[in-house]
DNA sequence: TTGACATATTCTTATATAAGAATATATAGT
DNA sequence: ACTATATATTCTTATATAAGAATATGTCAA
């Protein structure tokens, strides 16, 4: 009873900022932990412990060359977050507005191409 | 040097499985603190304790009536969520392969020239 | 005022970091 | 084997919960 564990699902390891840094890096391609590591202001072994945070909840993975370690991002992962405030969307955006309006219309209101003989009011 | 606080930002805010829940809720239309407390399977100091945290991130808004307080949602606090998810959307969502192809180009090896004529494997 | 109801706060306890330092492991080259 | 490089792990320290229990605060009504 404490707080979740950060691998315990995605939205708790992306809560941390240096590893959204991590994923963002990511998405140009895959990073050796060394690239990673130049690029943030962290040292190696946090960053390889952040890395094995975002790996355990599978959000990158890693190919093995050499003495080096490529991290990729496993982007699908982040879907789940996606969808879940993409739920609310419609509340702040206005572009969904005349969605919601559009979609209630059509219970009243035909519309070209579509029959529509229900007509709930 | 510890884990960020809940309060630090929406991100941390929503990492909690049970402040989903109440924001979730409260897309329906604003709540008491017991209309959330009965559909949820927390005690009501605990679900005061989860709208203060956020409350404090502004992701919710209470209005004061009488003995009750309602909480409403103030979804548009998502949409830093919402923008930085998506701009990994296109890694995952087919629909977003020729936009892809586009910002690659546009975004290919800075140090290589700039000029690049879609030579990307 | 007293009482009932609605909500917030305080304190405790178990637990979980994140960064830093030091060290360990692995691999390649000589 | 020895060395340099690349990455991972262990240990420490400061800090932050989340839930539960108990209590406090606030508000209305009789």
């Amino acid at each position: 009873m404490a707080r979740l564990a950060t691998t315990a699902d995605v939205f708790n390891a992306i809560a941390e900022p240096q590893r959204r840094g991590i994923i963002s890096m990511l998405a140009a391609g895959e990073q050796s932990v060394n690239d990673l590591t130049e690029q943030l202001t962290l040292k190696q072994p946090q960053v390889s412990k952040h890395l094995k945070v975002l790996k355990e909840v599978e959000l990158v993975s890693v190919r093995k060359a050499g003495k080096q370690r490529f991290y990729s991002l496993n982007a699908s992962k982040l879907k789940p977050i996606h969808d879940w405030v993409a739920s609310f969307e419609h509340l702040w955006n206005e572009r969904f507005d005349r969605l919601e309006t559009y979609l209630e219309t059509l219970q009243s209101e035909p519309t070209k191409g579509e029959k529509d003989d229900d007509d709930k009011s």
